[in-house]
DNA sequence: CGGTTCCTTGAGAGAACTCAACGTCGGTGG
DNA sequence: CCACCGACGTTGAGTTCTCTCAAGGAACCG
């Protein structure tokens, strides 16, 4: 990550200028959407782990977020204090976006490494569907991806199974071809798949003895794409686009 | 169930005269939205097991459905031929409405004891909008509930939470005080609950031992309503209303 | 009556968890 | 500068939970 967070504070962005780039749900939209979506960015800015949340689950929503640059978390906290990891959000994803019809965030949002979001204030939503309404389908279909990861963790996996998915989807989502890096630890990985971080590594490690991939702490090179592909497939964590969303 | 289903196809139905009374989600409303509402539904009609399905996924959607009596599934079926529960339908549910946005159906639909549904075609829903907003909002309320139950069967919960939370979901959705009978099998609930069915019926022997419950095939009384809620709260079948939808 | 489905229980196997220990790394303060 | 501390990643050992395989009883149906 060369993007330096630190000169860029809550100044207006320029989307053409964008981290982001293709990667940004904007991508394939025409030049006029993309001017529409600028005008409705009021500003960006960075945002750091262990600096508190950019907002907490019940907050008024205020403001979508767009992911610039770095990583955030969604979760939320039961009551016995236990996070719960709900997704991962990397450039060019939308947060917060569900919340617009509930009167606060499902959901409570932090960095997981020195990030950028630009600010979108709720009220510029609803115009889009006059202004631009391919661009609120694309924003409508990226959120729905959520709710399809969901649901692909609901189903019972094997550790192995999780894991593989985890990573196929964390490639695709990044657009890289064999090298990862993960941005969260192995914790916060364990976390969201549900399983114990201890298992997160051994799986790691055994896929490593078996060649699929070679590992050293967060950077992940994927060495047999088709295994990992037969073992996570199962799990729907990747391409969640062409999933079915609930039942009826 | 004493409800006959027999004698009853395919006829204009009378709300006022219906066997899901207050369970139906129109429940609560006004004579003038019921009015409405009765207006809307073309027929009913009877559903039988083992008599194909209700639906199919991926099928043209034209109608919604709503639960008179009797209890319905819906599933998908994956790649490998296996079913997965998604829902279970009792009286006054709806079901199919969040394919209402889509080409074909999410998940099959089939009854999984005598039942009875009201068939409501696709084309009258977008009227109660103007018509009766009231009623549209519950509807889409109830339609939400199938989502946070998708998120709750995701967390990592024992045998017994699940278990627990299933039955507290079944007495709160049945109105039933102390007495429940479940209309679908222990290989369905496992099915649902994302477990063995020899577990579902060690869990339920175990809850029996302990003086949780008694049961007696698919009769349950609940014994020990507090130590019930207190294995199954955690996992958040039941009051799902309240629970927050997805992440942000 | 024979066949089928469902519910239940037992025995053994396997997967994942907990507890524990150790090495590394980065920051902090003496 | 270096010792210390905490967070993170890894690995081992033992335990626990759930699954699979197997079998038997009960209810239902042709």
């Amino acid at each position: 990550m060369a993007f330096d967070t630190r000169g860029a504070t809550r100044s207006k962005p320029n989307c053409m200028m964008c981290p982001a780039g293709t990667r940004c749900f904007t991508g394939g939209g025409t030049t006029a959407e993309l001017g529409v979506w600028n005008d409705a960015v009021q500003t960006h800015m960075p945002v750091f782990p262990g600096t508190g949340n950019l907002f907490a689950e019940g907050d008024t929503v205020e403001n979508v977020y767009l992911v610039r640059a770095g990583c955030l978390k969604t979760f939320t906290v039961d009551e016995d204090g236990n996070e719960r990891i709900r997704a991962f959000h990397l450039p060019g994803d939308v947060i917060g976006l569900d919340s617009l019809a509930h009167d606060g965030y499902a959901s409570s949002a932090a960095a997981i490494e020195p990030s950028q979001v630009c600010v979108i204030p709720r009220a510029r939503i609803a115009p889009l569907s006059g202004q631009a309404p391919g661009l609120l389908l694309r924003l409508l279909h990226r959120s729905s991806r959520d709710l399809s990861v969901a649901l692909a963790l609901s189903g019972d996996y094997t550790a192995e199974q999780r894991v593989a998915g985890f990573l196929m989807m964390m490639r695709e989502r990044t657009g890289a071809e064999r090298k990862l890096r993960l941005p969260m630890t192995r914790r916060d990985i364990g976390n969201f798949l549900r399983m114990a971080t201890e298992t997160v590594c051994r799986v790691i490690t055994r896929l490593e003895r078996q060649g699929v991939l070679s590992s050293h702490d967060r950077s992940i090179e994927i060495i047999d794409l088709p295994q990992l592909t037969v073992l996570g497939e199962p799990v729907g964590l990747a391409e969640p686009s062409n999933r079915i969303s609930l039942a009826a």
